[in-house]
DNA sequence: AACTAATTATGATTATTATTATATTATGAT
DNA sequence: ATCATAATATAATAATAATCATAATTAGTT
């Protein structure tokens, strides 16, 4: 039997290198590692990621524009969290294959 | 049982992302595709991905010097194709999760 | 040498990043 | 309600990097 050849549209890669881009920054990925234990502050996200206050808040806008993660406000805390099943699947398919 | 977290250094965050900025690129990821089904030749890339030559050739030593591809030449041709299991099953997972 | 395949160099343009300063927003205390 | 504060967001900027097209160059083949 011939091997399958599963070739995406380009669409589909536009969609995908989007998607990565937006990934491919060290704390972003951080924060997306992070968010994947469940949802965090952006203080939280702050510490746990070493980016400055305003950096973490630009990188969480980033990601929510490109509906990585979403938001929602609890008393004085803004929440974050995975937006997406996919995200998370992702996420947890790149760490079986570099963190290991 | 407690939720099992799985949270990288700083440094395997640096990789990762490395190499998804590699990737995070409609033409490189329609390549990266196209080298999944075997080796080909940078003539045959320009026609698959829809990029000149020298963007393709261009595209190719990006990925070369990152290490997602290697090439040999064989009579008057370059043959690229993907250098690491790892950037194939990482593909592969895009794949699984993007396009279905 | 002539031809084809691929690479490299150049430069103009556009994106990305990090930093700093400033602004918003919600809350709790008075 | 107003004030002060803590949490978060935005704006402006400067530095760096990525992109793409064109042109020039190298390498292998006949």
């Amino acid at each position: 039997m011939a091997k399958k050849k599963n070739i995406p549209t380009i669409e589909q890669c536009e969609n995908v290198s989007q998607t990565l881009k937006v990934m491919a920054h060290p704390q972003r990925m951080m924060i997306l590692c992070q968010l994947c234990s469940g949802p965090k502050t952006v203080g939280d996200l702050e510490e746990l990621s070493g980016a400055s206050q305003s950096a973490v808040s630009q990188f969480l806008n980033r990601m929510k524009l490109e509906k990585l993660v979403t938001s929602k406000r609890h008393t004085h805390f803004v929440y974050y969290e995975i937006a997406d099943p996919n995200i998370m699947k992702l996420v947890q398919s790149l760490h079986n294959i570099y963190c290991k």
